[in-house]
DNA sequence: CAGCATGTGCAAATCGTTTTGCGCTTGCCT
DNA sequence: AGGCAAGCGCAAAACGATTTGCACATGCTG
């Protein structure tokens, strides 16, 4: 019987109590006032008084209770970023962008996973509500209104990514989504391509980046081929069916601008299968700039989707209504999306 | 001048002041004791006080104050994460598979960034523990033990990554790298390769990964030519850089193991740069089984690193602390790496 | 009927800070 | 000398919950 009895568990290492700053105070020989005043600066106090207190606070270790300093102040130094999936490249990228322009100003980031549940996002938007952090940032159903103002109303700043919505204390953060499609679509034009087609995405989502398509070909002076529009569902399997689709066509399309990356890559595996040489023989562009972007033969050439500076941007927006320095009505943030070229059109 | 007032910022829709449990009680007519225990359920109240709590509960809207619960019970509800970067793919899928893991006991997940710089791992340790977060997952820098430790005194449960503490409250969730290594490598032998040359991390890197490749040479009989082995720096360009050498050498390799998928990705632009086929002339396996895996061609043949996994039982090892389910010394859980068939192995 | 357990509710203490208001001292100005 | 402002420190009241201990009523047992 060498074995160490487990009856009463035992803690080998003792817990350290957390020293608060009663006992400061104490070794220091003052209030506790005057200890939270030397450590905040909220008021001056005397030289001598304060390196007391601040060689009381190093021999001890002393570390505020932030818990409790919350409760007080009514401030979590804590943002909380809603998202669908964190899993997903464009989710994490902006949460590090909100995370970067947060972390200066001593926030810190609390992430929720939605999946997409407009149940789930409520609840979230709730529990973050309880917890009281200091702004939120929603990047996840279209649906969001009611639950975003109701959330707002309680005094919290919100940032919607991509959404739009009209209240005093909530911004949006959007992308220029038709100028994008629309340089992509120019560049398609403008090396020549004569049938151009377009794997959309599904019914009634992803409007935008048509409605730039359209207007590219009508600026342009090109009808549009109905029978060229396809519709995916945003993933590489999607991409593949439309593809195919396509090309089964009599008159099949030479460039092809996709709704999204995943799509376009699927449509260019068709393409190889097909032993068709990308872009020669057909030019494909998609749209987000994800990292398979550059990964997948041929290089995709795509419009970015700046993930971590809409997140950044969102943090700056919540940030300066923190700060005080804005509190007028809500503002609305477009960034652009460059065109990148690489090798499939 | 029809614009509005800009001075002294109107607010034009008020905020809604909280109601607190104090409002709730006056309402129904009781003590705040009794609406505590009614939310609770720590004691039980009678059938009509306890309706009448619950009418007042609900009209008046009332959710609990979660800082102040916390303050009081000493449990955020709150679990840390600390990685170096949630950009990258396996830490973001790790955390989502924490968050998985604990969002149904009702915990959030708090998310920080090192980026591999130990200071700021300090910094975050020292941040969390102030904020009083119930649990940490610490899947950052290798020189984590005294900072780790120093948490864990504080009686915060703590899960390494990776790492190897031996702390009685630090638990740790590791993968079979050698095993996962080895697999790889007997694969290689298994389907003919004669030369097979390694494709390692940096010096004194990714040892478990070099080890498990030794292995399976030893196993099947074959002498390592010291030659076929070079080293990367984790990145695609570094893979590429390794590659280029080895395929320069007058008896160069016709299989090649890669300590990790970018790696892996960058031997196979190589390869097809120098109009190699894949498998056929030169198999490439790499690791980690990344999302570009299946989309580089050919699609490549890797080990699993399964991080959501990793994520969930480390959020698995934490809950079964604080639920008081398990508190004798620390635990070490090491997950299988399995072997993934694909297009270039 | 005494005695005792059980059910039910409240007052007050507690968690660890921040912040308000007050009192004392000191020095400077007239 | 009198008056006033500024400097410095503390006591006590928040912040909004949970939890302990006590008091009272009720029902049951022997």
């Amino acid at each position: 019987m060498t074995e160490q009895t487990t009856e009463g568990a035992v803690d080998v290492v003792p817990e350290q109590p957390r020293v608060t700053i009663a006992q400061v105070a104490r070794l220091a020989g003052v209030s506790p006032t005057t200890v939270s005043h030397v450590l905040s600066g909220k008021r001056i106090v005397g030289a001598t008084t304060r390196v007391a207190v601040q060689d009381a606070v190093r021999t001890l270790g002393y570390r505020p209770n932030h818990v409790a300093r919350s409760l007080r102040t009514r401030r979590s130094q804590m943002v909380a970023v809603i998202v669908p999936d964190l899993t997903k490249p464009y989710y994490s990228v902006l949460t590090r962008g909100l995370a970067d322009a947060t972390v200066g100003a001593a926030y810190g980031t609390y992430v929720c996973n939605t999946d997409g549940s407009a149940e789930r996002e409520t609840g979230f938007l709730q529990n973050v509500l309880d917890r009281g952090v200091d702004g939120i940032v929603l990047a996840s159903v279209d649906a969001v209104s009611a639950a975003a103002i109701s959330a707002a109303d309680f005094g919290t700043p919100v940032v919607c990514i991509g959404g739009s919505i009209d209240h005093p204390r909530v911004d949006v953060v959007t992308i220029d989504e038709p100028a994008g499609s629309r340089a992509a679509t120019l560049h398609l034009i403008g090396r020549g391509a004569e049938r151009i087609g377009m794997i959309q995405g599904p019914p009634e989502s992803g409007l935008l980046r048509v409605e730039g398509f359209f207007k590219a070909m009508a600026e342009a002076g090109r009808s549009v081929d109905e029978s060229l529009l396809a519709k995916g569902d945003w993933t590489r399997q999607g991409g593949r069916d439309a593809m195919t689709a396509l090309m089964g066509l009599a008159a099949p399309p030479d460039a092809v601008f996709c709704a999204n990356d995943l799509m376009a890559i699927g449509a260019i595996d068709v393409a190889r299968e097909l032993g068709l040489r990308v872009p020669a023989d057909v030019a494909i562009v998609g749209f987000d700039d994800v990292d398979a972007a550059t990964i997948v033969t041929p290089a995709l050439t795509t419009v970015r989707n700046p993930a971590y500076e809409t997140g950044r941007k969102a943090g700056e927006l919540l940030l300066s209504r923190l700060r005080g320095e804005y509190r007028e009505t809500g503002r609305t943030v477009v960034l652009d999306c460059p065109l990148v070229l690489r090798e499939s059109a």
